[in-house]
RNA sequence: GCAGUAAAUCGCCUUAUCGCUGUUUUGAUUUAUUCAAGAUGGAGGAAAGUCCGAACACCGUAGUGCAACAUAGUGGCUAAUAACCACCAACCGUGAGGUUAGGAAAAGUGCAACAGAAAGUAUGUACAGGUCAAGCUGUAGUGAAACCAGGUAAACUCUAUGUGGUGCAAUGUCAUGUAAACCAACGUUUGAGGGCGGCACGCUCGAUUGUUGGAGGGUAGGCAGCUAAAGUGUAUUGGUAACAAUGCACGUAGAUAAAUGAUAAGGGCUUUUUUAGUGAUAAAAAAGUACAGAAUUCGGCUUAUAGAUUUACUUAAAUA
RNA sequence: UGGCCUAUGGUGUAACUGGCAACACGUUGGUUUUUGGUACCAAAGAGUCUAGGUUCGAGCCCUAGUAGGCCAA
C-alpha cells in the first residue's frame, strides 16, 4: 500500500489547469466537487491531483489552508482504493463548495462517495 | 482588599502512527535528473493592513523653472522617517498619568446659517449716567464670536524644509518560435518618432525607422535574484532616555494551485457545577483553550487577540 | 505582490464653496370604478458604512478601520 502524495502527483502546471477547467467534466457529492480530464504526461503515475477552496466562502487563509490539508489527507489515505480499476492517465481537481468547516471523517466518507460516482461514470462509457 | 494608571513579557506541552518540504551524506541508475536509505532544518506577535521610512534593482546620472505632494514647538537619536526619546506649552483627569496636524491672521483673498440694530463698507434697541447737542460712557439683550475689535490656515495662501520615477510581476539568463518577420496606407535626415517625471525649456538616441490597419507565429516553466542580516541573545560601560560602544555565545523557513500537516492518547491552564472541610484548599464532572499563515528583506506605525505573568505607581468618594 | 475607487430611505440617484438631507420608483391609506389596473390626493419610511478628531456647526474636511469592486505580466 502506498500512502504518499509527493510533488509529482500534485497538479501544478498552469496550462494543464486551464485545460482542465475549460474541457474537463465534473461530478459532485456535496460539499465536494471533482473536475476530471483524461490526458497524458511524462511521469510514470496514474493521476495528478490538485485541491482548491474558494476565498469567497472562507475569508481567512488559516481556514482555507486547514481545509486543503484535510482534502489532501483524505486523498492520500484512500487513493489506492480509488484507482484500482483506472488504467489511463487523468488530471483531477477537487473543489470544496461548502461553507462550514469539516472534520476528517466527514471529508473521507464524502470523498469515497465522490470517487464511486466517478468510477461508475467512467465505466459506463 | 476594591478600583485605576504606566511599562514589559508569554501566548499551550509531550508521545505514537501516517505524510509534506529545504539542505546534505551514501548507494543505484536511463547521465538527465530521478529513486531508496540515513542525518538535520521547517510560521508570528502581529507573518495581517500596506500607512510611513530605507536597503536592493532597473529606467535617460535624473539640470532649471512652474505645478503637485508631504512635514511643521525646542533639542536629541537613527541607515532613514511623519517613527522613537527628553523637555516646554495648551487642554483633560482627584491622582498616578493621558492627548495634541503645537509655524504665520502687521502680505493678500475668502467664510461666518439662524438669531441680532450691527458679523467691517460698521452701527444703534432698552435702562442708567451724561451733554448746548451727539452712541459720548456703562449695563442688558442676540450669538460660537460684538465696540483701541477679533475668529477661522484638518479654507485658499505665505514662510521654512524635503521629494527624479517605477517596483522582486524589479532585473538577468536558458528554453520555445523562419518572428523587431510578411502585406497595405500615410509620415520621415528640411529630423519622423522615441527615451517610464504632470507641463515647459534643456539634454539625449535616432534610419536595421514611426503610426494605423490586415493576416499570422510563439510563451505564459526552469534557473538565478532568495535569504548572514543596519541579525538574535546576553553581560559591562556611557547617556535622564531613545540609543551607542565593546566582549562572549548562536548561526535561525524558503514554498510557487503555494510545504511547515492529519489522527489518536495523555498532560497543562481558565471558567462553571457538585462533594468534603470553619477555612486556605482538595477531588470529580462538563465546557473552553484566542487572533491568526511567511512569499525580496529590514526599521517603525495601525488594527485583531482566549487567557496568563511581572514591575513601578495613584487614592477624591464609598467599604473594612 | 503592487496600485486605485466606492459606500446616503426597500431600490436607483441628488445635496454647489461646511449652515433645515432632496427626487423618482416602490410601500401604506384615501378618491374615482361593479371590481382590478390607470389616474389623482395624502402619509410613513434615513440621520448619511463604523469609531475618533478639527470646527460654533460635518453627508461634505482629516485620521484609523469595515465591506464591496477594479487594474497591472
Amino acid at each position: 500500500m502506498n500512502y504518499t502524495y509527493g510533488n509529482k502527483e500534485k497538479l501544478k502546471s498552469k496550462k494543464l489547469i486551464d485545460q482542465l477547467f475549460t474541457e474537463g467534466k465534473s461530478v459532485s457529492a456535496y460539499p465536494l466537487r471533482l473536475v476530471y480530464l483524461g490526458t497524458t504526461f511524462k511521469e510514470d503515475i496514474i493521476a495528478k491531483t490538485g485541491v482548491s477552496v474558494s476565498k469567497r466562502n472562507f475569508k481567512t487563509a488559516v481556514d482555507r489552508n486547514r481545509i486543503k490539508r484535510l482534502l489532501r489527507e483524505a486523498y492520500r489515505l484512500n487513493k489506492s482504493i480509488f484507482f484500482n480499476n483506472l488504467t489511463t492517465q487523468h488530471a483531477f481537481m477537487i473543489l470544496y463548495i461548502g461553507k462550514d468547516k469539516p472534520t476528517l471523517d466527514f471529508v473521507e466518507t464524502k470523498m469515497k462517495i465522490l470517487f464511486e460516482k466517478f468510477s461508475s461514470k467512467i465505466s459506463e462509457k
